[in-house]
DNA sequence: TCCATTATTTGACTTTAGTCAGATATATGG
DNA sequence: CCATATATCTGACTAAAGTCAAATAATGGA
């Protein structure tokens, strides 16, 4: 891993995040704890439930309930058991939790717009613009991909929406039903898997894979999510995808792809993929690939 | 200010801030508490003294002493006299606090690897440039504008520096000997500022103003330096150097510059400056502008 | 030389943060 | 109904972090 990039990244952790962290922190508090007023304001609003609480907060929770009791005492908020599971509780904020709540808000927005007002328009818009670069990429980094059943509620959601945009995409539009999509895929090898990419638990992409024959596997239903895009999560998938079939014996991958789909293509070469005649009777495919997957190291995902 | 700017930065601060401060803090300690470890890394290779550690770190000095004397029963470090100020002491790493701190090292490399490490070579580049990007622009609300004698150090290596780049963008190069530059301003005016901008003490820019007569100013030397451009800051130093002409009772700035610094020039008529003919002999001069200065508010600069 | 100032240490505290092992009360599947 | 698992609370702690005032030592002029 390139040097220079290490240390960037360290000058930016020590100057931006120890610097602003710290700043925020002592911004919050307004005479109370840390511990107490950020457990507050994690409450929020709309309140929340204990549980969650001691998970977002990562609290024992010995330590949670005195601090929550605490705060009840102070009459900032009240307890109260779930009423569906009477072991659990929810917490909510009195009124005048809420009117501390809504400093802390103000606070809040008060320290965001410190950091902006020295700044030009310009200025600004470069800062929020690296802002919001940054979390996209630091969140890709927490993007998880695991095996799912291919009929699941999120793995139907995934290939509605991919089915939605080859729709939107396509010169003439695209029917699932037409051709080799939809139900045509119970052929001779039922072999079969789906792929799920989340991100906080909410699936950002898919790719499934099924065997053509015992040592041909074919890869259809590849999409990411618009929000999760331009972060190589289609490379990460496609080299799930394609360890997956090296796992079941696979020696090579099919796919195909329409025309118009340009980004796929890229990848597809990119990653070893070379083009090749018709394999099949797909009506929207324009385009038909395949890679020898060896067996070696090189290849496969990192851990 | 935009509203929707303040949540980025709010969403930024929680997400990005919070997280990877937090995440740093537990990869740091490595056994010893907190406050030890940061110190005894803050310390650092090359010895540190003492003012200058409760100063970074912010601790009361009975609390750091007491850090200190724990470190060095620890033989972490040495504490000894400074011998040009005897109250003054220095701190520096003994060879087993050296290799402590080089286990720190590591462990911060290792946790800004960590943050690259699932990220393709595309992503790293943008994720570290836009770092690099916030932390410029972070740097740009700290940099303060000050009033300084002309000739002092740091003033005449601005100068100096704005010198040299003319030298180098002019077709002709550039003589400061030749012309309306080095001494042959002093005329009948003999008032004159000299501002310097800084960023943690280092000199990023000047600009001076000059009487030309009663009410008239005239604008010069306005210099940035090549890492400190692109952050809004001569249109500050401009603001600030009208500002001062205002106090002294001027009711215009003129300024003259060459067809060469398309950035200046484009700064000047943003700012409200028109174009006039010539009002000096500047040999270098190709274009003069001048800007009537209203004592309302809304032209100053923010406090 | 003396006196106000500055740098650091010491003593005597308080608060905050956190841990861990039971104790209680409810839920859930047989 | 029972055994087991869950969710939370209570008691009894410890460690870390931080504060404040007074003491000590050195410096820098008047």
């Amino acid at each position: 891993m390139d040097r220079s990039a290490i240390s960037r990244v360290r000058s930016f952790n020590r100057h931006v995040t120890l610097r602003v962290g710290a700043l925020n922190d002592s911004y919050l508090g307004l005479g109370r704890p840390l511990g107490l007023a950020r457990l507050l304001f994690e409450v929020g609003p709309d309140g929340s439930d204990l549980q969650n609480l001691r998970e977002r907060l990562g609290l024992d929770s010995g330590y949670i309930s005195r601090l929550l009791k605490t705060l009840t005492d102070d009459r900032l908020l009240v307890v109260e058991t779930d009423p569906a599971d009477r072991r659990r509780r929810r917490v909510k904020l009195t009124k005048l939790g809420r009117a501390e709540w809504d400093a802390y808000d103000a606070l809040s927005d008060d320290f965001a717009r410190s950091m902006l007002q020295p700044l030009g328009e310009r200025q600004r818009e470069r800062l929020t613009a690296a802002m919001a670069e940054i979390e996209l990429l630091l969140n890709a980094a927490s993007i998880t991909m695991a095996l799912e059943p291919e009929d699941s509620e999120d793995a139907k959601r995934c290939v509605d929406a991919y089915f939605q945009e080859l729709d939107q995409r396509f010169k003439n539009g695209f029917d699932p039903g037409n051709g080799g999509y939809a139900g045509a895929t119970k052929d001779r090898e039922s072999r079969s898997w789906f792929l799920i990419a989340r991100r906080d638990g909410q699936p950002v992409g898919c790719g499934a894979l099924k065997g053509l024959d015992a040592t041909t596997g074919e890869i259809k239903r590849m999409w990411i999510a618009p929000d999760a895009r331009g972060l190589g999560l289609s490379r990460r998938l496609l080299n799930e995808l394609e360890a997956l079939a090296r796992k079941a014996g696979m020696t090579r991958v099919r796919l195909d792809t329409n025309g118009t789909l340009k980004e796929a293509q890229a990848l597809y070469r990119k990653a070893g993929y070379r083009e090749i005649g018709r394999y099949n009777d797909n009506p929207y495919a324009e385009l038909w690939f395949e890679k020898d997957l060896v067996t070696e190291g090189r290849e496969t995902s990192a851990a």
